[in-house]
RNA sequence: GAUUCAGUAGCUCAGCCGGUAGAGCACAUCCCUUUUAAGGAUGGGGUCCUGGGUUCGAAUCCCAGCUGAAUCACCA
């Protein structure tokens, strides 16, 4: 890297390295340094009567300074909170050489470092809660410039604001803007939750293959891979759901795994191409049960993040309080559609369509068609938790047909603020009826839906052993976690969601420049101009090098000779 | 994929009926012994996203592109 590619701050931080270094200071130590305590506690402890917190050590970044002669305060970020910490130059340098306070302490840290200190708690004649320190020591010196963000009552200025360099420089964003760490820690006290609970219960965490030869059970497009050792294709996982039954089969009771999958589709507000799913199978219950079980689930993720069942979401607020309600899906859309779709065949529901203003394709079978007029009609207008129950049978096919109606199957989705946030089913496990569905879906897929599922003969072989009964149930973590943690983007509740690649400029060495003609003065000049390259300096007008880089000369003031014409045609003719 | 908006200093943004590029914070030098969005003085720092066009002259107007955001559409 250039030094003309660094900011003056930049240059300046960088020197204040070297300056350290003759200084006899490592500016990136390796060894430890022992803390005994956290800003959090000594601000909620200290108290100077009890003359407590008088030998702490705490380290963290540096995220504010305010000098002033003699004294100076900082403010320390660890990964609790800030506390003030007060330097003075005579206790940091109790004898003649201040060079500690004057040079290292003032001119040489800057906002960013990692440092550590030891000292005592005390309180200013502001009144704050402080450290008065006595020793401090470099722990890792910062070379990029922070954004500053600042607060006052409330107010806060120059936020770090820009979605881009937030989700991009997620370490940034987590410095600066440290409330985001809230909603991470909810996240894990979500997942924390669930697996406590499902512990309980004596169901068994599981992992399953990620790398799949079959991307089974879901309708979703997949990410293909390629092994090389076996030269074969592998899919990344759309779902877990196979393998999780073929447990089951195996004898466990119940098994569950919090898994990322991974969908080669759209990217928006609720969509991530990677995304974390928690599915779970038990054996010997219905779906009914698996309602239950899904409420009192929610019920004390609600309770363990906000202590109540009522949780707020946008200008909403939602209560997670059992039971939920449960609606079947021909009653939903006959309320909220006004129309009664009982025994409708394919034809009646185009009409249907019609009528109500639903675009729909050729290609769609009953099941989709039923499915597009709730989505369009009913999904929005259910806020509170509903189960929608009894799917048609097209939609379903891993899930055992209903007991009292053929047409449709024993599933459920639960949806909470408009959106799905659960998927169940009474397990199917017969295997003959599997292996016609599975079929079925190939007759979608060879009608062009790119969706339908692929056959799974080793699934089906596993059904033909047994399966017991089972329920099943699957939940977006990363949904969850934004109604749980009232966040509006899929990106506000992922550390590195998935972005654009950030573009590079090619460059090539100065010295492939200086081989194809160039004097080197004029180097860095090209290159600062757009020149980045020498096969870019080949394609480009002579005329035009010749007057960017004599433009440049002058406005820099940098007094160098300009190159003729006839040379500057000779460097890219070379 | 469609529409709208945005891209100017390290950060947040102003300038946009064309005429030498601005502020606050941050940074540098100096002053200041308890300050707190510390303060005072001085100073440095910009391919005004990129490429074309109009023009004597473009950050500003026009066209195209890139990147991002919002809304909508698509997607179990």
């Amino acid at each position: 890297m250039s030094v003309l590619d660094l900011s003056e701050q930049e240059i300046f931080r960088r020197q204040s390295l070297e300056d350290l270094r003759k200084l006899g200071i490592e500016p990136y130590p390796q060894e430890g340094f022992e803390i005994n305590t956290t800003t959090e506690e000594i601000l909620a402890n200290f108290d100077p009567e009890k003359k407590n917190y008088q030998n702490v050590s705490i380290a963290g970044r540096i995220m504010a300074r305010r000098i002033m002669g003699k004294a100076s305060f900082c403010e320390l970020m660890d990964e609790k909170g800030r506390i003030q910490l007060y330097f003075n130059r005579d206790e940091i340098c109790p004898g003649d050489d201040k060079t500690l306070y004057n040079e290292v302490f003032k001119k040489h840290l800057d906002i960013g470092d990692i440092i550590g200190v030891k000292g005592y708690a005390f309180i200013t004649q502001v009144g704050e809660k402080s450290i008065f320190v006595k020793e401090f020591k470099i722990l890792s010196k910062s070379l990029r410039v922070l954004p500053i963000v600042k607060e006052k009552d409330g107010v806060v200025y120059d936020a770090f604001s820009d979605p881009e360099q937030r989700y991009r420089q997620r370490y940034v964003d987590l410095i600066v803007n440290p409330h985001i760490k809230d909603v991470f820690i909810k996240r894990a006290k979500i997942i924390e939750t669930m697996r406590q609970m499902f512990n309980e219960h004596g169901y068994l965490e599981v992992e399953t293959p990620i790398l799949q030869p079959i991307p089974g059970g879901a309708a979703a497009r997949p990410f293909i891979t390629h092994h090389n050792a076996l030269n074969i294709p592998l899919y990344l996982r759309i779902a877990n759901e196979l393998y999780l039954k073929r447990l089951i089969v195996g004898g466990f009771n119940g098994v569950y795994e919090f898994a990322k999958d991974f969908r080669n589709e759209g990217m928006d507000r609720t969509h991530n191409p990677e995304f974390t799913v928690m599915e779970i199978y038990v054996a010997y219950k219905d779906y009914f049960w698996m309602m239950e079980f899904t409420e009192k689930m929610l019920q004390k993720v609600a309770l363990a993040i906000h202590g109540t069942t009522e949780v707020p979401v946008g200008d909403k607020i939602i209560n997670f309080k059992p039971p939920f309600r449960r609606l079947t899906m021909i009653d939903a859309i006959k309320e909220y559609a006004g129309v009664d779709i009982t025994g409708m065949n394919e034809q009646q529901l185009r009409e249907v369509c019609k009528k109500l203003d639903i675009e729909v394709d050729e290609t769609f079978g009953k099941g989709k068609l039923i499915d597009e007029i709730f989505g369009e009609t009913c999904e929005e207008h259910l806020i509170q938790p509903t189960f929608i129950i009894d799917y048609p049978i097209e939609m379903s096919p891993l899930c055992k047909r209903h007991r009292k109606n053929p047409e449709l199957t024993e599933r459920f989705e639960l949806l909470v603020n408009g959106k799905e946030l659960c998927n169940a089913y009474t397990e199917l496990n017969d295997p003959i009826d599997q292996l016609e569905r599975f079929k079925e879906q190939l007759r979608l897929s060879e009608k062009g839906d790119e969706e339908a599922m692929f056959i799974d003969y080793d699934f089906v072989r596993a059904l033909e052993y047994g399966m017991p009964p089972c329920a099943g149930m699957g939940i977006g973590i990363d949904r969850l976690t934004m109604i749980m943690t009232n966040q509006p983007s899929i990106q506000d509740v992922l550390f590195f969601p998935q972005m654009r690649p950030e573009k590079k400029i090619e460059r090539d060495e100065p010295a492939k420049f200086i081989e194809t003609g160039v004097p080197q003065e004029w180097v860095e000049i090209l290159i600062n101009n757009g020149f980045t390259t020498v096969s870019a300096l080949k394609n480009a007008n002579p005329n035009k090098v010749h007057q960017v880089i004599c433009g440049a000369n002058k406005k820099l003031k940098l007094g160098l000779k300009n190159p003729t014409p006839e040379e500057v045609r000779q460097w890219i003719e070379s």
